[in-house]
DNA sequence: ATCTGTCAAGTGTTGAACAATTCAACTGTC
DNA sequence: GACAGTTGAATTGTTCAACACTTGACAGAT
């Protein structure tokens, strides 16, 4: 009895789990080198233990392992952040296309999720607007009912979501994409799921090129700014 | 130059692929619990370096930990089996549909599987046969052009395989299965991919039933085993 | 027979050491 | 001054040995 409130986790698997938090948020941001001995130490662990962390969330793409040369912060570029939104296209779009008889308890989640994101946007929240805006698209993969599927989803989303701590979150004004979640609710809801899905298609298709369009302007920046640092250091 | 060639790998990484080629033959059936110290001093590796190869591979699914319990190698259930054919039938039909301009060198790579599919096939080595036919099908999702989808849909069909092991391979008839192979490629090369997508998805979900049967009947006789040798020993 | 305490075996974690590799600074030569 | 080669510090990769903690089984007590 009680059973499974009882989970033990290793301490690797909390360390990791903490750096995995501290990179999602942006407090480690991308490029960021690791050493293990100084990591180690900060968080009470021993190097091995930090090592085991390390190596979990490299397979799970937020760090990148270069042999002898250390470990880093994961950093995506343009064409990953094209994979991920291919990714979405397909995962997503089953979902909604899956949904033929979707279980209400999800749709309640879904409204949920879509109202705390609405909320989030008049408040002028916008970290928490994408949390939840994330958290809304995620919950239409359960339509799915596929742990694999669901757990791969979930971890592509993360290394997005690493990607867009990158840029400034003021950059954009996520309130414009209100009427569009609403309008997938709905269509869900009434089962007309051949056009939530196209809708949905041109939602991610926004969504991706608006992300390119950041991207590339903050690259530029940073070029430009690591131009300038060194034209006045020679 | 010719630095592509060079590719170190770690000592953990190379017997995390020893361990996964051993697992994905069947030398190593699932179920098999694993013990570090034994393993590590047959591989001349130390304790740490085995603990990292095993946590690569579980964290792929070919391994399952138990806290504290040891790990084992995994096992699939045909809720498993269920949702990685799911998995297949998401990715191969998008991957179907989005070959429009088919790469070339990819369509004869596929025709090559196909034909050593059927050589395999023609002499009777059915485990030759199941490697080529799952090649063909990895083949298709290169028309994703997505790594990431590429490297999942690997990942799954390395449990799948592993699954596959389990069960007698000479239960079944993979000869009968060259006629749908042949007609997936001649679609696929004119361009109906709508009718190539449809004859995909009944083959996957012929091959599904059949798996689940097979494994269930699989099931049922080590069952039997198990009582028989429990009322031996009583 | 059930329960409880004990114990061995195995995993989780630590700390220290050594080997291998990279990178930058330093040499000397041209 | 430019360049190739050398040296050495820093960091990662790997090994080893020890201890803590958990589990499962066994034996003895009830």
């Amino acid at each position: 009895m009680e059973r499974s409130q009882i989970h033990r986790v290793s301490v690797a698997d909390q360390v990791a789990g903490i750096l995995r938090q501290k990179v999602l948020t942006g407090e480690l941001r991308p490029g960021t080198s690791l050493q293990e001995i100084p990591l180690a130490e900060s968080m009470g662990v021993s190097r091995n233990t930090m090592r085991e962390a390390m190596r979990i969330l490299s397979l799970e793409g937020l760090l990148k392992r270069n042999i002898h040369r250390g470990i880093a912060v994961a950093q995506l570029s343009l064409r990953d952040v094209q994979e991920i939104y291919h990714v979405r296209r397909v995962l997503e779009i089953s979902a909604i296309l899956a949904a033929k008889t979707p279980d209400p308890e999800l749709l309640r989640d879904i409204l949920d999720a879509l109202q705390q994101y609405e909320a989030a946007v008049q408040a002028r929240d916008w970290v928490s607007a994408v949390t939840h805006d994330l958290h809304f698209h995620g919950l239409l993969i359960r339509f799915l009912r596929n742990k694999r599927l669901e757990s791969f989803y979930q971890k592509t989303i993360a290394e997005l979501r690493m990607g867009m701590v990158l840029v400034d979150q003021r950059h954009d004004h996520p309130g414009i994409l209100i009427p569009v979640h609403r309008k997938l609710y709905e269509l869900l809801t009434a089962g007309r799921l051949k056009e939530c899905a196209d809708i949905l298609l041109q939602h991610l298709e926004d969504s991706e090129s608006r992300l390119a369009k950041v991207m590339d302007n903050h690259r530029l920046a940073q070029s430009a700014a690591v131009l300038a640092s060194k034209s006045k250091i020679s």
